[in-house]
DNA sequence: CTTGGCATTCTTGTATACAAAAACATTGAC
DNA sequence: GTCAATGTTTTTGTATACAAGAATGCCAAG
């Protein structure tokens, strides 16, 4: 006979009380971002399980999170192994990234609030400031925060869910990215077109303007090839 | 000292012998999606584990797994429980979904085999039939062949894989679409169009049409609300 | 009748134990 | 020297044990 009856969850608590396994499992992403670990590697257990001064079990809990988010392979009976995406794979991730942009920007063109607007402003005066003191950390912040409040003006919290995890998976490609001259000169342009489409509420022109601004593509991609053989190295 | 020397991961051997802990995954699933488990259900570790003659170990990776997926949602020190979605959320995967297959037939325009465009027509006259036979599985095995298709061949491995996630997580609600008095004819049309886009090589009426045909407005909102209520009694 | 505190029982989270499988190393044959 | 077979050791996968945190029930006070 079951005992809790109340076999329904109530409203979201919005607990923010995370688990161990949680925490290790951010920690090893965090791990696998920074080129502790590259592709291939395989994550030991034990060793692990010791370096975190925790047990094997939620560190296996904590594999099985990663596995799905495509971080790391998980093969039976042999271990859980790193899994960086390699040239193709990084190009089909930029150009899904790309597209599911363009889709926030359409939606947002014709959702977007005044605030939003001008907190995209003020994110672009940051990042302009950024830029000036030639600090690629704020840049990259505020570059961030930009992004993401398109992800939610779109006003779909599905679209913006899956928009900010994909960003969080390019994220390491695209910081590398950065260091190029004049990189983060024409990225500051570009914000600045994007957010006179949505202003204007032309929901078009801000796809496509967002889709350019993603896109690997031209100059880019050379770049990216670069920083990915220096990745190997 | 590392015992394993073989610290790379060697090209992918494609085992397809799962552990324990995925097959489970995987039946919890099917539970959740035949509804035998509903929204807000507490899964019980120890009833289930006995249920599928497993400890608790296994169960809780698959946790982890569904966890990610977004059909279970833990909460520490509480459990797991089952997270469907609402009304909101549901509108949302479905617009998402549309401009997925909106990008894949955009790309597809652009990059199908003539030997994929034999297959479609092939999928197509197959729904036909099971128009024909009244045979809705039929028909919605076939449907999902179509669709899937069109993901492969946008030529995007990582869209073709995103969008086959969404499409098997609306898998269910879809279904209950089919029994709706002529949805199977008029999607039959709409893909006879898909179809005739692709084959023209136009991107931009692939991409739309399929938009449209995956979107879920006007007569088709009323239905899927329907389906929702009589899920909920 | 409701409310609040305490004890009890159940449940989760983690550590540990153990069996099965894989990798390694050694030996021997060619 | 290369290669195959076999025994040893590591490593994974699962079961079990145990500690700490929730939920329930009970009792008393208002």
């Amino acid at each position: 006979m079951p005992r809790l009856n109340f076999t329904r969850a109530m409203s979201k608590p919005e607990t923010m009380e995370q688990r161990r396994a949680d925490n290790i499992a951010e920690q090893l992403e965090e791990l696998i971002f920074n080129g502790t670990f590259s592709d291939g590697d395989r994550l030991d257990e034990v060793r692990l399980a010791e370096q975190f001064g925790v047990s094997r079990t939620p560190l296996r809990e904590a594999f099985q999170r990663l596995a799905l988010s495509g971080l790391v392979e998980l093969i039976p009976r042999r271990g859980a192994f790193v899994r960086q995406p390699g040239p193709v794979e990084l190009m089909e991730m930029f150009e899904v990234m790309a597209e599911l942009e363009a889709v926030c920007g359409r939606l947002a063109a014709l959702r977007i609030t005044d605030q939003a607007l001008e907190e995209l402003r003020d994110a672009n005066s940051n990042c302009q400031a950024a830029v000036d003191a030639r600090d690629s950390d704020a840049y990259y912040a505020e570059n961030e925060r930009f992004h993401r409040i398109i992800y939610q003006q779109s006003g779909n919290g599905f679209l913006a869910q899956e928009a900010t995890k994909l960003h969080k998976r390019l994220k390491p490609f695209r910081r590398q990215q950065l260091r190029f001259r004049g990189r983060m000169a024409q990225s500051m342009a570009e914000h600045e077109h994007i957010v006179r489409a949505l202003e204007m509420g032309t929901s078009d022109l801000a796809a496509n303007t967002l889709r350019e601004h993603v896109a690997v593509q031209g100059e880019k991609f050379h770049q990216l090839m670069a920083t990915l053989k220096n990745a190997a190295e």
